[in-house]
Parts: structure tokens; C-alpha cells; sequence
RNA sequence: GCUCGGAUGGUGGAAUGGUAGACACGCAAGACUUAAAAUCUUGUGACCAUUACGGUUGUGCGGGUUCAAGUCCCGCUCCGAGUACCA
């Protein structure tokens, strides 16, 4: 019989799903396992080979860890909102939830075909009432919560209304947005509206104003992380800075948790800077700086507030509030046309023409530590939304303030024994201090601590840490989203009861903006909460994957997010298997948001995800053939520099090996019926390139038709021995016969080479164990390490070496079959039931490793002289090292080496190495 | 600019500091076949030899530590990723 793989695969995937092999409940008998895949989102587009890499590995790992007697939880659903739905249904008027409905069937058609053994009872739908209600009502514990910043935890909303009633403001040192104080008496005595208004002051979800990324193409706004530089990710449309009413949430108020939290979960190194980085956090202080010959101040940040003898000038930010304040009237026109240019800069201009431009203000500051009077200017290399908005400048180190002076001549001051300013800035915190007054002869770091201290002491300012993470914006305007749970009474927004929830996301007849410009929730009819008008934007794409861990662990509960005691058991997720893509998204986004329901007792632990794994990207392997210009004639790649050619994409599909099928290719396009040929060695060969898999490039592989070529298992094994899991990677389909042929080989042991099945019922020899045994040792340690293209080669070998040994014992073979399940589960049902197992593979133990059967009777030592190696000898296993060094020096092959002289040393490492020193 | 990765045959890639290139692809030769495909066997870093079960060299470049370095340290080059006027 040969090896069907259709048949067998069809047959155990029918048979999974019949008899529910992959539904999971909690066992407190058993230690669980939480095994998580990001989500998708069902693209119109389906799934490329590229999208199963990381499912292939994180289910391998759910296998194995279930064949380790765990009880594995490994769940899968959809990420359903999102904006290519929205933007196909402006096209065609087909409504978002109809088109992601049939993508994500498609979806499910194709991962089933791969034999995952996802727990399907558990599927989640972001866009489904009952998941976002749990989306709404988090988002309503955030409104009714502040942050504490000497609990470091955020506290319910009431709290502080108490205090505030009592005590005012003060001592309070709570997560805000903008500093205010009042006094108890002041807080009673306003009015109800203005209350709210102070309250969303602290709120963890808060409307204010801010300056907001608002990109006009999409017509909506996007945060921090959906925007690189100046574009938008999706899209790549320009956008711009304005200064809008949104929702947002206080993530930064977590930064110094979310910082923290890295040193105790297991992701890799990379990943961890780039969230550190994101956050940004930097130590310095707030210093005030009086305005010369007038009662205002204002306040910098710094980090190098020992440079403070340095300071040739202050800068403000274009739009900082100061700027009106202080600029003088002989300055006011220049000041005003210094301003309306920056404002008609896009930020796209912005970023990428640095050139310097500035002007001053025409007062001056203040030094508070000298008295000298010091100019204010203002420019746009300083960024309103970090630190004060406001900065000294040293030019003499620090590079953007060097070139400012330069241009602008201002005086520039070396501080440091030694440095040369001539040319550049010394930016390096290192150096001995000079031109500081009482910091002369100090080190850098020592100056910059004793700064610090004079600093309070004087009541000069403070010390601040300053961190680049901003809170998220949280509205979009767009429809295909989680509508907010929120109305609003005269313009004063409340969150509606929790057990109104879910607000459902109503249907409307037009997916763009009203005519007044509102989202397109305006077109929907009756859009209220108790006569009171509901909220219009939608929120963002990472409000539905931020907790939708938690919502496997329960997925049916109508009454919690997650129970309590189920939470207890599954608790966070073991191992996280996603791209690299959400580092500053999602994976910040949903620490934050899982620290929140901590605080609130609703998770038991502080971080989701205790290990991570970046899996790489697959590209596509574009095929290109070779037009001469004005003809239908193609030649092949090699005679290509004799001719003036076009190269053109080739679908690759039609490409087998770089050789193109010809007579396929004529029919591919009308255009090419009539194609000619240059060919060598009578084929055509392609040229190649590695892109991005897109349509476009027509280098798209789809997993079906690998699947219908070669099985599943094949597919499987194929994409993890591609290389390591990380990497990034060409999908090159050369070495996938290599892999297909190992299957065959091992079916060949079943079955006689191809012919019927015979399995002995022998007891295996010592070498056939060795062999096994081995494969054992190699598997456990690689499934271990994610190194799983190294367990398939070990596989490979194994199978080399029982067909070699003609090895047909069922005892060898059965507990191959269970290494082998994790892998290629279809061929492992087939051959366990072969074997006459009644039960499934996957409820076996995985096979106990014997080191005994790995013992060699000789052991090889290469022998080397002054670290050459020369020859080999053997020895018995149980010789002592003088024993082997004895006899080394004594061998003939080493008279040649030694020429009669005595070593200095002989090193003998055991069962490897005899080195010996001349 | 800064941060983090990486660089090994024709290709993808293996190597707890222990004497490179596992495994696979590709290529070459052979067996089977009328033939092809499939399958199997053998060889395959480079260079020099070929009487060899031989020699030299070899993991981006230059140094160093070590009995021993692809692996550790210092200094470069190139490539990739992230981030970017963050004071």
C-alpha cells in the first residue's frame, strides 16, 4: 500500500472533530498549559504559507506538552474589526459583517486542513456581542477608575471623589493629565458639570483635548504606534497633528510597571528593548527658569542638569503656552511668521527636512544658578508633547542645541576638561567638569547627582522622571468597531449601566461620514441610551485583542469576563507565538490592559504572557521572466545579457525549480498565447527574487495547494525544517520533496516498501534502541528549545537508520510513532491505530529516555598535537584518563608527531579530546 | 544618529570553548529500466596531490585570551530589524 496521504489525513482530521479529541477542560488532577497564537484577522485574501509558521510550532508545542501529561489549553479565534472590511464595504455597499463572516469561514476551511488541534468550542469573535461586551465593560471599570501613584494601582473613581470632598488636592499624587489643585471647599462648590470635567483629569479612560494623529485619507484618528513616520501603517497615507476631543487611555501611568514587568517575563531580548525604548524613560529634573525683568517663570526638563553652566540660550516649542507670554512686542510679527510656517509644515515635512529654523521671542531668562540673562528662542526641534515643552540649551553637548547655535550664532561653552567643540557637540556623560562653578573637578556623573540635590535643596525644581509613552487614543471614527458605552447629558459624557451591556453595534445604511462630518455611527437611527444622545466613534483595533486571552479561559461565561476559579487555573498564557509587528501595538496594549484588571482583582497575574516567541516572516520567492523589449519574445535567464529585456512577474505557481511550465505560461495570460522562446538546454529557466508575499508579485503560495500536493503532514514538517522558527525567510518549495520522501520512507517501514503491512512483533536489538533512544534525547531537548527544523533532521536520521537496519519491530516503531505525533499528526493516527491501538496518539505519555541504550562500548578520542588533531584511537568506554594517555603517546601513528621529543602537557578532555603539547 | 540582531559550501541551514559544514536541497557518477520517472548506492567546502586509510587551507576583516575559538574579549566592515529632533 502506498502512502495516501489525502485519504489518511481526511480520515483522523473527521475523526478528531467527531469525537471532540481536542476539547479541553479544566483538570485540577493535571498541571495546565496555556499555549496562545495571535489572533488574525480574517483578510479577504485568505491565508498564505506564510501565516501557518507560527500555528505549525505553537501546536507541535501543544502537542508535545500534552503528550507530557499537561493539560493543554490552546485556543484559536478571529480579530474581526478592522479597517479593510470597512474600506471594502464603502466600495461595495456589502456590509462589514457579511464579508468578514465569509473570510473567516474561509480561514477555518484552510487552518482545518492543516490538523491543528485547536479547541474550536472556544472560538472568539472580537466582533461578536457577546466578546465585546466584555471589551465595553472593561472599558467602563477604566472610566470609573484614577491610578494612585503611591499604591501603584489604579482605585476606584469614588475614592477620589471622597477625597477630593475632604482634602482637595492636596498630598494627592495620583496619574493625570495636567497638574491642577483646588481645595475641598473649592471642589464643593463647583458645579456638577465642572466636576465631571476636573474628573476625566484622572480618569484611566478620559476625554480631553489633544493633539491627536489625524489622518484624512482614512478619515480618522490613529495612535502612536498605527503611525510611522508621518504615515499611516495601514495605508501609508500622510498624516497629520491636530488637536482634537477624543477618548484616551491613561497607559501612561502604567509605564513604570510596564518597565518593571519586562525583568520577570521571558520574552527575548530584542523585543524587551523595544518596549523599553517605547517607553522611554529617562531620569532628570524639572527646573524653573524666571523670565528677566518680569513676575512669569516656566519650567524645563533635563537630564543633564549638571550642563547647567552651559545654558547659552532657552527653547520653546512652537506650541508651548509660554510662547504668547513672553514673546515681546518688537518681536510679535517675527513670531508670528515664525509660527504660521511651522504650522503649515506637515509633520511629514517635518521629519524628513531637518533643517534648523527658529526665532526669538525677544525676552530672556533667568540662570538660576549664575543670574546671567539668557535669550529665549523658539523652534520646532522641541516637541510640545514631551517633558515641559521647554528646554535650556548646552550647546557645547548636546548636538541638536550645537547646530541651533551654529546657526543662529549663539555662544557655545565647553564644560568639559579636554573636550573639543570646535566641529561638534561632546554629547558623552563622561569627562571631568570645567567652566561650573562649584562642579568644577567632578566627574559627569557626579556633577549631574550633586545638580540634582541643589537642585531641590534651593527649591530650584525638582526630580522628574519623564517617560516617552503616551496614553493611547482611543476613538476612531470609523464604523467596523466596539461602540463606546457611553452617552452624553449636555455635552458631559457617563458610562452606561454594566448590565445594559453589550451596546450593540447598530446597522446603518451608509459605512462614511454624515454630511456633518460626524463618524459614521450619525447615519445610525435611534443612536441613544435613555433619551441621551450615545457616542459616535467606534474604538481602535487593540481594544478587542487586549484581554481575548482571558476570554478562552471562560469563553461562555455570561456573567464575567472569566471566572475567578477558572482563571485561577488556566492563569496566564505559557507561551505566546506572534510576529514581531506588535511589539509597540498590541503587546503593550494588552500588558497594560491585563495590569489594569489586576489592580481590579479580575486576573491573578500582573503580566499575560510569561514567554514569547517572535516567529519570522515568510517571504515570497518572486519568479521573473525575461521579455526582449518590443516583441512577445522571452529569454531564459542565462542568455538575458545579450538582449535588451523586460523582466516580468511570473506566478510562481506555474514554476517548478526556477524551470517554467511553458504551455501553462501561454495560457496564463491571452497576451503571451503566441509567446516565443529562447531557451537553454531546451527549458526555460526564471530568474528569481525575495519579496514580500503580495498578489501584485503573483509569488502568493497557498497552504491548500501544498496540502493537496504533498499532505498536511508534509506542509507541516516542511515549513519548521525551513530553518529556525525566528528567522526571517524565502518560502522556497526545492527541498519540500526531501522532507515528503522521509514520510514515504517511514511508511515504508510499515509497509514492506510499499507493498502490505508487516510489523514484527520481535524484540528490538541494541543498536535499533540506540537509534530510537537517541531520536528520544534529540526531540524532548529540541521541542524544548523551539528548535524545531533541528528535531526534524533528527527525525531523518532516525528513519535513515531502521530502513537501513530494515527495522519493522512494533516496539520501535510505536514510540516513534508518538515522538512523530506533535509533528505530523495524520500519519502517527494512521500508523497508532496500525500498530492496534484503540485510543488516539495524542492521550499517549511521550516516550521515557534511556541512557543506557545510548552507552557505547568504545568511545573515539581524536588525538592532537599543539592542538592539530592528527588521528583517531579507541578506547573502552570505561578506560581512566592516564590509561588513554598512555597509550596515546605510546601509538605509533604518534612517534611521526612527537619526532622523539617529550610533551610540555597532555590534555585529555574525556570521550573527546587528547591534546598533546609539544 | 542610537539600540538590538546577524555574517558558516552552489542553496536552506547544523555545531554544551573540544578540533567545522549534521540534515536537506542541488549537482555528479553508478544500479534498476528499451527509455523516462520513481527508488537505491556512492561522491560532493576550496586548493594540491592521487600510491594512499594523504597534505595545505578554511566559519565577513584585523588583533587578543586559551593546550584548543565559528563559539569568549577588543577594534573594524557589511547586511537586517526597531526607533528617531524625547533634551
Amino acid at each position: 500500500m502506498a502512502y495516501n496521504f489525502s485519504e489518511i489525513e481526511k480520515k483522523w482530521q473527521d475523526h478528531w472533530k467527531k469525537n471532540n479529541i481536542y476539547r479541553i477542560k479544566e483538570d485540577q488532577g493535571k498541571p495546565k498549559f496555556y499555549v496562545l497564537d495571535m489572533f488574525p484577522y480574517p483578510s479577504g485574501a485568505g491565508l498564505h504559507v506564510g501565516h501557518p509558521l507560527g500555528y505549525i510550532a505553537s501546536d507541535i508545542y501543544s502537542r508535545y506538552k500534552r503528550l507530557k501529561g499537561f493539560n493543554v489549553l490552546h485556543p484559536m479565534g478571529y480579530d474581526a474589526y478592522g479597517l479593510p472590511a470597512e474600506q471594502y464595504a464603502i466600495q461595495t455597499g456589502q456590509h462589514p459583517a457579511v464579508t468578514t463572516q465569509k473570510n473567516i469561514d474561509r480561514y477555518r476551511e484552510q487552518l482545518d486542513k492543516i490538523g491543528f488541534s485547536f479547541d474550536w468550542d472556544r472560538e472568539i469573535r472580537t466582533c461578536d456581542p457577546d466578546y465585546y461586551k466584555w471589551t465595553q465593560w472593561a472599558f467602563i471599570r477604566m472610566f470609573n477608575s484614577y491610578y494612585c501613584n503611591d499604591e501603584q494601582k489604579a482605585r476606584p473613581i469614588d475614592e477620589l471623589i471622597d477625597v477630593f470632598r475632604q482634602q482637595g488636592t492636596k498630598d494627592l499624587n495620583i496619574a493625570c493629565s495636567e497638574e491642577i489643585h483646588f481645595t475641598a471647599s473649592e471642589w464643593n462648590s463647583k458645579p456638577e458639570k465642572e466636576q465631571q470635567e476636573i474628573l476625566l483629569n484622572y480618569r484611566i479612560a478620559y476625554l480631553a483635548d489633544t493633539m491627536v494623529n489625524w489622518c484624512p485619507a482614512l478619515g480618522t484618528v490613529l495612535a502612536n504606534d498605527e503611525v510611522s513616520e508621518g504615515l499611516s501603517v495601514r495605508g501609508g497615507y500622510p498624516v497629520e497633528q491636530k488637536r482634537m476631543r477624543q477618548w484616551s487611555l491613561r497607559v501612561s501611568a502604567y509605564a513604570q510597571r510596564l518597565l518593571d514587568g519586562l525583568d520577570t517575563i521571558d520574552w527575548t531580548e530584542s523585543l524587551k528593548e523595544t518596549q523599553k525604548n517605547w517607553i522611554g524613560r529617562s531620569e532628570g529634573a524639572e527646573m524653573k527658569f524666571k523670565v528677566k525683568d518680569s513676575d512669569l517663570e516656566f519650567t524645563i526638563f533635563t537630564t543633564r542638569a549638571d550642563t547647567i553652566f552651559g545654558v547659552t540660550f532657552m527653547v520653546l516649542a512652537p506650541e508651548s503656552e509660554y510662547v504668547p507670554q513672553v514673546t515681546t512686542t518688537a518681536q510679535k510679527a517675527a513670531v508670528d511668521t515664525y509660527l504660521d510656517a511651522v504650522k503649515r509644515r506637515t509633520e511629514r515635512e517635518r521629519i524628513s527636512d531637518r533643517k534648523v529654523t527658529g526665532v526669538f521671542t525677544g525676552s530672556c531668562a533667568v540662570n538660576p544658578f549664575n543670574g546671567e540673562s539668557i535669550p529665549i528662542w523658539i523652534s520646532d526641534y522641541v516637541l510640545a508633547g514631551y517633558g515641559t515643552g521647554a528646554i535650556m540649551a548646552v550647546p557645547g553637548h548636546d548636538s541638536r542645541d550645537y547646530a541651533f547655535a551654529k546657526h543662529f550664532n549663539l555662544p557655545i561653552i565647553p564644560l568639559i576638561e579636554g573636550c573639543d567643540i570646535s566641529e561638534e557637540s561632546f554629547d558623552a556623560k563622561e569627562g571631568i567638569m570645567m567652566n561650573s562653578g562649584f562642579l568644577n573637578g567632578l566627574t559627569v556623573k557626579e556633577a549631574i547627582e550633586k545638580t540634582k540635590k541643589y537642585v531641590e535643596e534651593n527649591e530650584l525644581g525638582k526630580i522628574k522622571v519623564n517617560y516617552r509613552l503616551r496614553d493611547a487614543i482611543f476613538s476612531r471614527q470609523r464604523y467596523w468597531g466596539e461602540p463606546f458605552p457611553v452617552y452624553y447629558k449636555e455635552g458631559t459624557p457617563s458610562v452606561t449601566d454594566e448590565k445594559d451591556l453589550p451596546i450593540e453595534l447598530p446597522d446603518v445604511d451608509k459605512f462614511l461620514p454624515t454630511e456633518k462630518g460626524e463618524p459614521p455611527l450619525g447615519h445610525a437611527k435611534n443612536w441613544t441610551y435613555n433619551g441621551y444622545p450615545l457616542e459616535l466613534c467606534t474604538m481602535p483595533g487593540f481594544a478587542g485583542s487586549s484581554a481575548y486571552y482571558l476570554r478562552y479561559e471562560d469563553p461562555k461565561n455570561k456573567e464575567a469576563l472569566v471566572d475567578p476559579k477558572v482563571n485561577e487555573y488556566w492563569r496566564n498564557v505559557d507561551l505566546y507565538i506572534g510576529g514581531t509587528e506588535h511589539a509597540t501595538g498590541h503587546l503593550i496594549y494588552s500588558r497594560f490592559w491585563n495590569k489594569f484588571l489586576f489592580d481590579l482583582g479580575i486576573t491573578c497575574e500582573d503580566e499575560p504572557f510569561k514567554k514569547l516567541i517572535n516567529q519570522g516572516m515568510i517571504q515570497g520567492r518572486s519568479n521573473f521572466v525575461y521579455r526582449i523589449k518590443d516583441s512577445n519574445t522571452f529569454v531564459s535567464l542565462g542568455l538575458k545579457e545579450k538582449y535588451d529585456v523586460t523582466p516580468i512577474h511570473v506566478d510562481v505557481n506555474i514554476v517548478h525549480n526556477d524551470v517554467l511550465d511553458i504551455e501553462v505560461f501561454k495560457n496564463w495570460n491571452p497576451e503571451y498565447k503566441t509567446a516565443e522562446f529562447i531557451l537553454e538546454d531546451g527549458r526555460y529557466i526564471c530568474g528569481w527574487a525575495v519579496e514580500k508575499m503580495s498578489k501584485s508579485y503573483y509569488n502568493v503560495v497557498n497552504p491548500d495547494d501544498i496540502v493537496k500536493k504533498y499532505g498536511a503532514d508534509t506542509l507541516r514538517l516542511y515549513e519548521m525544517f525551513l530553518g529556525p522558527l525566528e528567522y526571517s525567510k524565502p518560502w522556497d518549495t526545492s527541498g519540500i520533496d526531501g522532507v515528503h520522501r522521509f514520510l514515504r520512507k517511514l511508511w515504508n517501514l510499515f509497509y514492506n516498501n510499499g507493498e502490505e503491512l508487516q510489523i514484527s512483533e520481535e524484540q528490538p536489538t541494541r543498536e535499533e534502541l540506540k537509534s530510537l533512544h537517541k531520536l528520544i534525547k534529540k526531540v524532548g531537548y529540541d521541542i524544548e528549545n523551539f528548535s524545531f527544523n533541528t528535531s526534524v533532521s533528527a527525525f531523518m536520521i532516525c528513519v535513515n537508520e531502521l530502513s537501513a537496519l530494515k527495522c519493522n519491530k512494533k516496539v520501535i516503531l510505536s514510540d516513534l510513532t508518538i515522538l512523530l505525533a506533535p509533528f505530523a499528526p495524520h500519519v502517527s493516527e494512521e500508523f497508532w491505530h496500525v500498530l492496534g491501538n484503540k485510543n488516539t496518539v495524542c492521550d499517549e505519555k511521550f516516550p521515557n529516555f534511556i541512557e543506557e541504550y545510548l552507552k557505547e562500548s568504545n568511545v573515539t578520542y581524536t588525538v592532537s598535537f599543539n592542538g592539530k588533531a592528527r588521528f583517531t584511537i579507541d578506547f573502552p568506554a570505561d578506560a581512566s584518563g592516564e590509561e588513554v594517555e598512555k597509550t596515546a603517546l605510546a601509538h605509533e601513528s604518534s612517534q611521526k608527531w612527537l619526532e622523539g621529543k617529550t610533551p610540555k602537557k597532555v590534555i585529555v578532555v574525556p570521550k573527546k579530546i587528547i591534546n598533546i603539547v609539544l
